[in-house]
DNA sequence: CGAGGTAGAGACAGACTGGTCTTACTCGTT
DNA sequence: AACGAGTAAGACCAGTCTGTCTCTACCTCG
């Protein structure tokens, strides 16, 4: 049931290849995923698109990879790697001097990602509102978004708030609110989910 | 630049062509779309499935609509007129006593949509993510994520609220988080929206 | 040297895409 | 009865999609 890209070559794999100054195809590879699919989602990427962007023969890429989707799966995790964790959840807590500070500078860190001009929404949502929640990317989608729930459940659990499950379920609502919002246009969308966030915090106070 | 979709059959037009019994391509054509677009998304649903679904020759189609993309434009004010104004805020209103109470009842109405096995998410914000907002027919999901803002900001004109505009701005994030909570499973998501949404009016009262 | 594994390049298959066009038929109106 | 508008059916086009295949070149290890 649970969606882990258990059965793609993992980060480690890719980051040893390109330590070693290869640049060995599957780095290519997903370094080329990474950016088209963050961008421009799913499915406007095609494999032929892919595979001459990292420079790879095809049938290196089938090689790698039994499948796009296999891929997706693999982006879906370089994903969770480098913007959950390296760019939200690390960078709010660095930002923060106590949990409940850092649970608030989440929405400073949206605030700055909001007005990048190459801002993306969240590949997370992207996917599964594209594939729906039926479709296995959509499902892995699903997991990865509880994986952030989860990071922002270990703050609260460290700023000591009452219920920390519903704290978390609710504060992603504004976190997806907020993205969408963005994405419409809301430079402003930051700020508000903050205040709203503000309020949240105090009423889970103990 | 506004993409109202005035070069596409109206629905008076269709409705009237349904009213006369004879069940017109164009009625039939605009009820697959709508079948198919809110669940399925856009890019899933090819204009070949479409003309057969409907029973339509391909020239009928392309007679009534220069292109796919028309289509869809007409599905998104249809699906402004049935689901926006009919379904959640005319739904809201009847609910609600005061212009509080049925800002509240939206959130009502969305945890019965919710339970919904046929839930299909919110059709402007697939749309929107699914094609980006650059792209036409994203700009018209803005264009229409607009309009339900400005319902909400009606209502809290209505409620004597303060700044109606940043309110109204806020409780979109609300009810587009939820959504997408929604979408994840999460069948309490619209009781969490709703908690906040009432924090949110409190602190806009004059 | 020579074998095996990996690589790039690209043809190819089969299905699908949005869109054009032709043909034949059925109506309603005059 | 004759006309014209609208329609269904479907061939067809150029292009796209994912995925398989072959061929050749290289590189490394024994």
């Amino acid at each position: 049931m649970s969606s882990g890209p258990e059965s793609v070559p993992s980060l480690v794999e890719t980051q040893v290849g390109a330590a070693t100054g290869h640049a060995d195809a599957v780095g290519r590879i997903l370094a080329v995923a990474y950016e088209l699919f963050s961008r421009r989602g799913v499915r406007d990427v095609g494999v032929n698109e892919l595979i001459e962007r990292s420079g790879v023969a095809k049938a290196t890429f089938y090689r790698h990879f039994p499948s796009k989707d296999a891929l997706v799966l693999a982006f879906l995790e370089q994903r969770d790697q480098q913007w959950t964790v390296n760019a939200i959840v690390s960078e709010a807590r660095r930002r923060g001097n106590t949990p409940a500070e850092q649970l608030l500078a989440i929405f400073d860190v949206f605030g700055d990602w909001f007005l990048r001009e190459d801002f993306e929404a969240c590949s997370f949502i992207n996917i599964l509102l594209e594939m729906g929640p039926a479709h296995p990317l959509g499902q892995a989608s699903i997991d990865y978004l509880a994986r952030i729930r989860g990071h922002v459940q270990g703050l609260a659990e460290e700023a000591g708030l009452a219920r920390t499950e519903d704290f978390a379920r609710s504060w992603h609502i504004l976190m997806k609110g907020s993205i969408v919002s963005a994405t419409e246009g809301d430079m402003q969308a930051a700020k508000r989910a903050q205040q709203m966030a503000a309020w949240l915090i105090e009423h889970h106070r103990n």
